[in-house]
Order: C-alpha cells, then sequence, then structure tokens
DNA sequence: CTTATAATTGAGCAGCTGTTCAAACGTTTG
DNA sequence: CAAACGTTTGAACAGCTGCTCAATTATAAG
C-alpha cells in the first residue's frame, strides 16, 4: 500500500503507464463492434454452422429452427462486418465465412467456455 | 444448382451435415455470453488497461475519464464471467485480468480490427 | 465510536437489440 | 407478361444494456 491516495486516491504511476500502453481508442471502439457482432448466440450458430461449408438463407433457418426473415436480418449484420459472404445462383444466395479470422476467434471463444465448464 | 429446393427450398444435405457438425448449443450461448460481455467499449478499455498491470476502481476511472460507479458496474460484470479479479489491500481494490485467455481474445479482435482497417 | 475514503449496489431511465409481421425486391419459370 | 419462390427490408414492439444518482458497505484513521 505504498504510494496510494493523494489527491484523491489514484496511483500516479500506474494511472500514466496505462495510459501510455492504452491501445487507440478507434480500434478498440471497432474490435468491440466486431465482438459484438459475434456475441449473439443466433449470429454465433449462424457462423458455427457455416463453418462445415456453404449454405443458403433457408437452410440456415431450416438447421437453427428460426424464421427465413430473422435469419435474414442477422445476416446483414454479419455481412457488414464482413464475418460472412453472400452470393447469389439464380434465386438463392449462398453464404459463407468471410475468411478464416473469424471462425479462428470463435473457436477461441467456444475452447475457453469448454476448457472452463467442462461442456 | 443441383439439389435445389423440394419441399421448401433446403439443401438436404448440406442441412444435415450442418446439423450434424454443430457445436452444443449451450456452449454457443456461453461463447456468446463471454463474447458479449467484451464486446463493451467500456469494459474493452477496462481489459485493455489492465494488460500492463494491475489498477484500482479509481485508477481505472481516471484513466478512462468516466464515473467510479460506472467502471464498478463493469466490473462486477467482468468478474462474473471471470475476465478480471480484484483483490482487496484495505480499502482499495486493485483488479488484474484474470488469465492469458481473455488477453489472447481481445489481441486477436483488434489485430482484426487493425489488420482491416489500418488504423 | 465517529469520520473519511474506496468501492459496491439498486433504482430509474434513455437508447439499443432481436424478433415478428407485412410488404417489396430480384430471379426464374410458365 | 404474370406467377412463384428465395431473399431482403422496414415498422413496431418487447426486452436488455449502460449510464447516473443516491444510498450502502467495508476498511482505516482520528
Amino acid at each position: 500500500m505504498e504510494d496510494i491516495c493523494e489527491v484523491r486516491c489514484i496511483h500516479a504511476e500506474s494511472v500514466a503507464r496505462a495510459g501510455e500502453g492504452r491501445t487507440d481508442e478507434r480500434v478498440l471502439e471497432e474490435a468491440a463492434a466486431l465482438l459484438g457482432v459475434l456475441a449473439d448466440p443466433t449470429r454465433l450458430k449462424i457462423v458455427d454452422a457455416l463453418r462445415l461449408g456453404e449454405l443458403c438463407v433457408c437452410d440456415l433457418a431450416a438447421v437453427l429452427g428460426m424464421s427465413v426473415s430473422a435469419i435474414s436480418h442477422q445476416l446483414r449484420l454479419l455481412r457488414a462486418s464482413r464475418s460472412v459472404r453472400g452470393r447469389r445462383a439464380g434465386k438463392v444466395v449462398f453464404y459463407t465465412l468471410h475468411d478464416a479470422h473469424v471462425a479462428k476467434l470463435v473457436d477461441m471463444a467456444i475452447d475457453h467456455c469448454r476448457e472452463r465448464c467442462g461442456l
């Protein structure tokens, strides 16, 4: 408890150090937004389902047991965040993961949960 | 467009494959919850600030420029999700990252954003 | 015991999110 | 062209989130 609280609590040097080393605020906000896109059960299930290969919207609706509209709304967010990519083939739109990064992030979160909860 | 849409769209085999390979629903919901905790700018800033060492609540408030109360509320969520850990030293509570996993997850999200946006 | 300080907690409220429902769009087929 | 189908979109609404403010707890010091 050495250097505690002069002006109003606050360990000046720790604060200074943390202040220096901090990641740019905009980057953190971007990152939060990216994590936010993946932080929803429905969207995470979509990403999970797409790991084995491409699926069209109503396939996804069937797999998740949800309405096509609900899935489409979530796909929009996933598309906007470039987590997922759609290609049109006639009337059907097939979705795939946009790149390996997202899959890896999701893997990591899943592994962490499994390790922790033994699920 | 080979095997499209008999009963009502749906590529039966793709759906079956996706159905088989899917991650357990509870795990996905846990993972979504974990990501959700990290998906907020304030909480992500807290985690980021703690990467360089432990800080007490009002240090964090100073670093982030927010009220102690707001920080404490967020710390509760971070504690509940075991992203962060607090140790009491007299009147002061010092917070640290709970383990390396969380830091790594956050690193990954940040790197992904930097790579993508050149920020 | 009383006072002061750091932290936590609960109520309340504004703003955001995820779903449903209905309508519209884009493409293929008759 | 019109009809059918897969998909997307907008409005609406319930439920959740993150903040503030005030009250409370925990520890230390007078």
